[in-house]
DNA sequence: GATGAATGAGTCTTCATTCAT
DNA sequence: AATGAATGAAGACTCATTCAT
């Protein structure tokens, strides 16, 4: 139990960590009550189910992690140092969240067909992220955009797995050399 | 229920196919007996917990996946046409199994730290990845062999994601210019 | 949601429609307040608990009721015509009402011992009945008019067990003979 | 919780005490478990839902009430000694049953028309009930026939309502009546 | 070696009621 | 007078695991 504020950020907020860090199915709604030191009822005052809840937080996520990549990336001079300084991003996110990887690809693997509103929310997010190197980088080749795209995706997942930066330091680099050479 | 064999073998199958398909906590040990056609203790002479059977899940995912890799680049002539092939097996895996992606990254996003066999499991079998690619591209430097690799994870990834080839298709395009260039 | 009117009284319209339909347990204050387009905690003001509205319901179920009888039997000319046409107001609400029975007999069936305020609104409801056929035969014997009163009652119970008029015309025929070798 | 015995039978006695006494709706599954001594799951195992133990109850309480029926009559001479007879097991049961009326017909209230499977229990119940008086009574009118079920009908509602027995003594008069002048 | 029955702790969700505004 | 937010207790049901046979 924790001290009294908005209910239902705190359940967001609650459902955020445990969500993202146990995943949804391992995460009880007992855990995000308790974490958020709120009634049962309550959060179904809220949010109509625990699906909801998981909508809820993609979004959230959704929403946090780009503001955080824009504002990484604001101060770049450069298109090509913008790019660069979204691995940074990654790697501070990295030390912040303790590896937890992509929120969105964890969860990919969690929902099935059926939920189409959270595959929506999985597949919109990676689109804009898409989005985000393309324009970028719209004088480079398609080829070259989709392969900073697919570096990067690599990068959070393999440093998710070894618990470490070497690989987004390595896609670093090689994204470096890839726009160096256009 | 199905027909009458070896039970530990049916046990294996079927927590194979439902941990792939739903996930670990998404699927229940009745699901797996009832696919399986054994009774619950059964199961248990013959896998002390739910987690013995994830861990066996994984070892036995492990070894039929490689298997399937060696025989799908076994006719290539060269190692770069065999690395190609690797790209190729992927695409006849996302079609046999309607892109479920790869169950390592999948239950790796499942597990919490504590679960340390599935974890060393998890990250051997990247291991041996990295390795075959090493090996093969003996030649290239350790950029490239790394290059190949963070290609082809998100290969899997992105396939999964999307529910379609091209991610595959452009990785293996990236991954001849680089071989070319060598 | 409906239209804004005076809240206390679509709440017990709502209670009305609910509580005969599906039952006093089986309908939820949720569905009451839904139904009434009224906040929950108005309900509270005007009935102080659930069971407030019960009897709220009952009472006026009572009141709604027999006006319905007297309004039905009013142009029947004499005391046995008067009877008659009491069957007859039973089909017309078997019709109107869907076969639902008597909500008296009803609650009966889901209120215990304790709940000594519906029962006694129940037993004067069909206290009340029996008078009006007391009443109207008190030229017959006491054996007449509680005859008349039993066959009234099962008239109600098994055209609702078997949702078709049959038992109230076959009742209503019974009567007819038993008032004509008076 | 009370002593060993079979967990099926001792849950289906429970059932049938409190779906009786309490009705279906205001009688919870723990409530069940609790007087059956017997863990949750273990009624998930042997009724798949709560409406199953419904149904076994109904069904249940269908055979052991026309045994008695059968019991209680079989000694009469005559088929209207049978049908008395039949009168005075009623007393018997409201006795035995502290005047909780008619399972069946309480049932009624309480289930709607979704419950197809309860409603027909309850249906074929009473139809078994009018076949026992139309056989009986072969020699009889078919409206002698009707009228002595609808009279042993509402004596069984009206003792409920009343928790008395006078309900079940005129009705019992009203017959000898009827069958005397045959 | 194999099983169906049994279990305590847990799942998600809804209950009738109260409170601060 | 009226409300939306909040609640503890209870709702039906499922979990992974064990045990007697």
């Amino acid at each position: 139990m924790k001290q009294k504020a908005e209910p239902k950020q705190r359940l967001l907020d609650a459902a955020t960590e445990l969500f993202f860090k146990q995943g949804y199915h391992a995460t009880g709604i007992n855990q995000v009550i308790e974490e958020a030191g709120v009634a049962k009822a309550s959060l179904y005052m809220h949010y109509p189910s625990k699906e909801a809840l998981l909508l809820a937080f993609l979004q959230h996520r959704h929403e946090t992690w780009f503001a955080g990549l824009h504002a990484a990336t604001a101060k770049a001079k450069s298109p090509g140092k913008k790019v660069l300084a979204a691995f940074d991003y990654l790697q501070q996110k990295n030390v912040e969240e303790d590896f937890r990887g992509c929120a969105f690809l964890n969860m990919l693997s969690e929902v099935s067909d059926k939920e189409k509103e959270a595959l929506a929310i999985i597949r919109s997010h990676k689109n804009e992220l898409r989005s985000f190197f393309t324009q970028l980088l719209h004088e480079a080749s398609p080829a070259v955009q989709t392969h900073v795209y697919l570096l990067f995706e690599s990068a959070i997942v393999e440093s998710q797995l070894y618990r470490d930066q070497w690989p987004v330091q390595e896609a670093r680099k090689m994204v470096e050399r890839l726009l160096g050479q256009k």
